[in-house]
Parts: structure tokens; sequence; C-alpha cells
DNA sequence: CCTACCGATCGGTAGG
DNA sequence: CCTACCGATCGGTAGG
């Protein structure tokens, strides 16, 4: 009846229980535990949410649209392969740094959703692997990628450095989110790149 | 008084421990899960470790002395710093690769560890990872290395690509691991060097 | 390696 | 958002 205000709530709650996955992990996390966190009873939480899994539901699913969203733009462009690629791992690393404690948890603790959001959401991050590798290989194709290069090697050590980004990223530093994307860009690319 | 046997059947539980701990997570697994997969009974499973943390214990710190005598070994050699580099992003790999499983856990589960061993632990991984810093600014001295990498993106984008190997790597593919460690280094160190 | 069991804690519901 | 509570499960121990 007050929509405003409780969707409001709810997000606080979602927010409270990214903090709490991030830092303990989804299983290790209790329902007491988040309640404390807001200064409410256990059972109260029950009125903004369904379940535990439900907030991690929530968590995942919103970054995956995210992240697809912005590859959506990238794939859009008009540009050369390795521009394509340049562009998508910034857009990767801007959605990360939007919310970096939501992305830890989508990187982490994904497989603790039951199915079939597991597969669903599997599904999700397969095809977007893929579309970075298509990118790859349209690079390899059109001779700006060395020939010689593993494409499952290469989109495999990209995801590394991108999924790993928020376990070390200091978004206090001086490093914007925009200039790490173009540096690790620079440092990926030029590794694959025919000198 | 049986000690050979005993070790013997201590080595199957913290296996099979380990397993477990990278299908579920640490804090998912339990003791009586653990003990299903063994065929015995969960208090059966205190004739041969301490506690559920004891196991996460020694696979995390075994793990971390397998790796940090491979990079003694590499630090010995008299050889530049590429090739050091290169030599250690193997030596990694190999270790790894002789226990895909503990590696996982020592990668995803060791935040579960209690005070003093998470401590330690991150100290030692701090520690290792620090060398590989050096060899990355050696490397930038002798003219190697381009002068304007970031030396922490640098070092750090190694990291997750090293570490998230268990995460996809087949060992049952025809990439061996120490080919698969010079693709890796070829790929990460002809990024650095300077064409 | 087992039976029998412990106190603690879990996610969640009923009913206000 | 609370009190009161549920059945299930947890890591681990006693005693054989």
């Amino acid at each position: 009846m007050e929509p405003v205000a409780n969707l409001s709530r709810k997000e606080q709650v979602i927010r409270s229980a990214a903090q709490l996955f991030r830092e303990k992990g989804y299983a290790a996390s209790s329902m007491r535990d988040l309640a404390q966190k807001l200064g409410i009873e256990a059972a109260s939480l029950y009125s903004h949410i369904k379940s535990k899994e439900g907030i991690l539901q929530s968590l995942c699913f919103d970054m995956a649209n995210e992240f697809r969203k912005s590859l959506e733009e990238v794939e859009k462009q008009k540009l050369s392969a390795s521009e394509k690629l340049r562009n998508g791992i910034i857009g990767h690393i801007q959605v990360m740094a939007k919310d970096l404690t939501a992305s830890a948890v989508f990187m982490n603790e994904h497989r603790h959703l039951s199915q079939p959001y597991l597969r669903d959401f599997l599904l999700l991050r397969i095809n977007y692997i893929n579309r970075f590798k298509s990118m790859i290989e349209d690079g390899i194709r059109m001779g700006e990628f060395k020939p010689t290069i593993d494409k499952k090697l290469a989109v495999m050590t990209l995801f590394s450095s991108l999924n790993w980004m928020p376990m070390w990223y200091d978004p206090e530093g001086d490093v914007v989110p925009t200039d790490l994307g173009e540096q690790l860009s620079d440092m990926l690319v030029n590794g694959l790149k025919k000198n």
C-alpha cells in the first residue's frame, strides 16, 4: 500500500544483504545477521523479501542484465574488432564499478542459486562469453589479431581479469573505471595484436 | 597405532572434502555430506580429522607451500626478468594442475579460515604476489617491459588469470599444463614487452 | 567406526 | 515490524 517506501526498504535489505554475502559468502550469511545489520528482527525481513535465495536471484540477474545491455550497445557500433573488444571491456568494467559489491556477489555466489535459476544464469553467462569470443574471432579473421592465439585461453584470460577486478580495485583510488578499462584492454589486446 | 593406514584414510577424507568444498563451497558442505561420500557415519570422521576447519587448513596451507617451493626454484635461476616471470607462471600452473580440486578450494574457500590462520594465509599470499611484482619491476628496470605499465594492474591481471584456471581448464583435453603455462605467459608477457 | 546424543543455529511461518 | 515458535540441520562429543 506504500509502494515507494516499500521499494526503498526492500532495496535497503538487498543492498545490506549484498554486503553481507560479499564479506561472508552466501551460505555463511544468516538472515539473523542481515536483520541485525538493519536493526530489525529476522522475521521482519520477510515483509520485504520472499526468501534468502530471492535476494541472491535479484542480485545475480540484475547484474547479468546490466552486462547484457552494455554489450548490446557495443555490438551496435560500427567499429573494428579490436575497438569493439576494447569498448566491451571498458563497458564491463564500468558496469562492475557502478556496484562492486553486487559484482562480487554475482561472480562468487551465483552457484548457490537453485534450479532452474542456476541453469538460466549459466546460460546467460555462456552467451555473454561467447559474444566476446566472437569479437576475438572476428579480429583474427580481419587480420587484427595473431592467427595463432588460443581463442578459449584468450577469452578465459580476459574474463578472469575482468571478474577478479572487484577483489582488488579501490574505488577511492585515483584510477577512474574508464581508465582502468582502457589500461586493461591495452594490456590484453596488445598482447593479442600483431605488432 | 596403525600410522600408515590412518594416514591413508585421513588423506581420503581430505581429498573427498576437497571435492565437496569445491562443488558446494565450504560453508554449504556438511560433515554429514562428507561422511556419506565416504560411506561412514559423520561422527566417525573425527577419528581421522580434528575438525571441519582443520581440513580446510590442510588444503590451504599445503597448496600455499607448493606454490612457495615452486617460486623459490624460479628465483634461484640466473635468467632475465621476463624469463623468470615466464617460468614463475609455468610453475604456478603446474602446481595447480597437480591438484585442480585443492587449487579451487585454495582460491575460493580460504576466507572461511578463522584467525589466526586467515591472517597467516593472507600474509603468505601477499608475499607471493609481491615476489611476482618484483619480477615485473625488474623487467621494467632492465628495459624488458614498457616503463608505462601499471604494475599493480599487471600483477593483478596475472593472478586473476592464474587463479581462474581451475574453473575452466580441462585436464582431459589435449593442452598439457606446461603448454598452457607457456601460452598464458606468452599472451601476458608479450602484452607487457616492448615490441 | 558406530550409536546415541547435545546445544546452537538455521530459514521461515502464524498471527498480530 | 514484533513475539513466539517450528522442524530441520549443524559441528562435534561421550563412550564404546
